[in-house]
DNA sequence: TCAATTACTACACGGCGTTCAGTAACAGCA
DNA sequence: TGCTGTTACTGAACGCCGTGTAGTAATTGA
């Protein structure tokens, strides 16, 4: 039973984001800032201390909104290929990563680089989670690979003392059978999907190279490979 | 002969650059200012655009000036490793590279990142000729082992016309006998020492992961089979 | 020695995040 | 209904910032 007071302060706080979010995209994300939003929604630049305490606040929630968006898209990617095909679903994630970083790069910055100038970003919270959301996704994708992909691994010894104890007993709980060897593989993972993509929304790619695109879908198929679940892996 | 006046100049310059380095590994590329940096010259802000006309062109300087220094800290990790052995090679270059992205994240972020609020990269300049400098030694890496790697490539039919007309040109002079292909595989290997290294210096990885390097070291392995330039490979 | 160029200051403008005292509208309670 | 405490907001201020512009002092070359 929210108060009619309570329901008018999010909806505030929902516009602020919402503001927030169109400036950015249409100015990066410098283009982020409290007189402006206030600009918009008719207030003053104080009155927004009353939803966020500081504009590093704000930046967070965004950043929570948006990485959570992103996982929700790499998790519907996931769910349209059958389980079955684990190279198919290596595959849609990551094209459902780029696509989403190439549509909204300013988003794509705001997570995965420095969101703004003297930003820190805080221990816990929502965006935490919402990281963690998208990299269990890929952990996923290992673990349904595991059993071809660790035939290939040179560089075993992985120890869950390699990894933050918290970190790893979140995992242990969601994957009980994966190594720890398939946790470093997972992250590795993820690195060489952020490699390219990276590249190409700071502009290191363009206008070089025609069709990142390209470049892109040839380095999943060769990730599918170290996986080892190209067809020609699985008819094995 | 410089004059009097000509040194003079020279020597502001260099320091307003130097200045600026200081300020960014003490504060982040946020704290890049003008007023910063004359405060510490004893000057007024205002003098500043006697060297530079704008804030951007300042960073685009210490851009090319830190992307040059890159890329002299990867060719002597390339020389420094005996020119057949191109594994070492990869292996060389791919560490010197993250130490010194983890020794100098601000200067990551400064060249990969966005660099400052609304900062946009000019076309031509110092800047650029760095980047392709650096880009230069991984393209060599990739046409030594290209003999070896081009047998594993699934994906052909990489044409000149897939690359920017001026930047093919300059690659064709530099490396006469390389397929277009190889410089796709060039493209790729950035992006999978990028990635690791990004999310590293970006603390996406840690403290989840105690020791990146060591994802780092497994990434650049799995690299070299891609490249088919393992010593197993080459044995063969 | 004198005129021209150069290097710089002082000041102003508009932007920013943030703080704070004050005000007006609201909520619940008598 | 009226009263009271809470809440939402304003307006002004502080100290930052990049950037212009007019004026001044020093240095240069003839």
């Amino acid at each position: 039973m929210p108060s009619r007071r309570e329901r008018l302060r999010a909806e505030a706080s929902q516009e602020i984001k919402a503001i927030a979010l169109r400036l950015m995209t249409e100015g990066g994300p410098s283009a982020i800032s409290l007189r402006a939003i206030a600009r918009e929604m008719g207030m003053t630049a104080g009155a927004l201390y009353g939803y966020y305490a500081t504009r590093d606040d704000l930046v967070n929630a965004l950043i929570a909104e948006i990485y959570s968006a992103l996982a929700g898209k790499e998790e519907a990617a996931r769910d349209a290929v059958p389980e079955d095909d684990p190279e198919g679903r290596v595959l849609a994630v990551g094209e459902a990563f780029r696509d989403w970083a190439v549509s909204r790069p300013e988003e794509f910055q705001l997570i995965y680089g420095d969101p703004l100038p003297g930003y820190q970003a805080p221990e816990g919270g929502a965006a935490a989670d919402a990281e963690h959301r998208a990299c269990a996704v890929l952990t996923g994708l290992v673990a349904d690979a595991w059993p071809h992909a660790s035939k290939r691994l040179s560089d075993d010894g992985y120890d869950w003392a390699d990894f933050d104890p918290g970190f790893a007993a979140v995992i242990r709980g969601e994957f009980p059978d994966l190594p720890p060897a398939a946790v470093a593989l997972a992250m590795r993972v993820w690195g060489r999907m952020h490699g390219l993509v990276a590249l190409e929304v700071y502009g290191h790619l363009r206008p070089q190279v025609l069709d990142p695109g390209r470049l892109y879908r040839a380095e999943l198929l060769d990730l599918t490979k170290t996986l080892g679940i190209t067809p020609a892996d699985r008819a094995r």
